[in-house]
DNA sequence: TAGATTGTTAATCGATTAACAATC
DNA sequence: TAGATTGTTAATCGATTAACAATC
């Protein structure tokens, strides 16, 4: 119980728990298995095992109650509570992020959003007032944000990462193509369509 | 050689070839296992594993050519051509897109953009002119595209997806929370950042 | 009861890692 | 030569899958 999850079974958690959310959402009571692995392409047996790692969640011959699964998963993530995050980046992305309903519906809460465009500070973006970037060191420290998404040209990415790191940032996404140096303590998660995209065709051409 | 890759293989090495065109564009000439693993957080064992396979690519004491690694992956992965995708969505998330270098760098164009909304058929979005929705499915046949982004907002995104699949497309990329429900042979990614959170939040939480 | 789906076993395969000789 | 890094081996661990009894 008190063990740490290894890197796969936590992934693995953390796609179920998405289309638990969604399924619920679409009014689904139950859910079988199989029909997470048809949204996740992971193995059913393999989900029924991830599962029964930590108790007997299911009924057979029914499969899951959608709403207790979700429960039971976030206890395991430990991912029932509010997080804060800073958003550096007011353009087309940024706002984009802000207005998805993508965070909120799993509890992450934008609690700052930065932008040096004198244009772009002071404006209200999805009901969250644009700081100006000068603020983000002294704002990122107060409110103990730990994770910080950059939705921020290449060219001004590893600055950004820097100033994030420097306030106290341990989880950065970047959504630009630049790579980034960053102290060992921090972790970089990536996001790149057109790498996803490479590795998808490959398997349409063979 | 005619030998399919596996999936971890092939995901891997899409990875690598990130890395290697920002290396490039950074004018670095070599680069080490060791470097390509601290951008990607693969272990570097495993990426001289990975290529060796394929061929010995890498001087001993010395690393691998960025270009020459460059090139040999993109013939591992046929990823050498052009390739067309169709845009769904002329938003802020689909202008984030169609501005983002992130494509063009791997050889991938955006051959159209559609919306249903009259106000931004027309408009030229960074060079492509918005098509009006109703296009869809005589566009995407007859440029043989099989590859559709949805940066539509959730509760369109099926019908998108429908629309896309109807018309031939085979690999959807899904930026909306939103379950698809598609034919067997049509490949879905799902982008959520929010899941992806959540599961670094674990491993910084643990 | 009949049908469906879980929980679990067993067997296989790929990923991961340490270690190190080869060699630039 | 000395230092660095590849290519490769060997050992271990986790992922994957088929199969099926248990049971709702």
């Amino acid at each position: 119980m008190g063990e740490r999850l290894t890197v796969g079974v936590a992934a693995r958690l953390s796609r179920y728990l998405q289309v638990l959310t969604q399924a619920r959402k679409m009014g689904k009571d139950r859910i079988s298995s199989q029909e997470i692995s048809d949204y996740t392409n992971i193995n059913a047996t393999q989900i029924r095992r991830d599962l029964s790692a930590f108790g007997k969640f299911g009924k057979r011959g029914v499969g899951y109650s959608t709403e207790a699964l979700l429960n039971e998963i976030r206890k395991i993530l430990r991912t029932q509570g509010q997080h804060n995050i800073a958003l550096v980046g007011a353009g087309r992305l940024g706002q984009a992020i802000a207005s998805s309903t993508i965070f909120a519906e799993h509890g992450i809460n934008i609690a700052a959003v930065f932008d040096v465009d004198p244009e772009k500070v002071g404006r209200t973006m999805d009901g969250i007032v644009v700081s100006d970037y000068g603020n983000l060191r002294d704002t990122v420290r107060e409110k103990n944000i730990i994770v910080g998404v950059l939705a921020v040209p290449p060219e001004n990415a590893q600055q950004a990462a820097n100033d994030l790191v420097d306030a106290g940032v341990k989880i950065l996404f970047n959504y630009s193509e630049a790579l980034l140096d960053v102290p060992q303590d921090v972790a970089v998660h990536t996001s790149n369509p057109a790498v996803d995209l490479l590795y998808a065709l490959y398997f349409h051409l063979t």
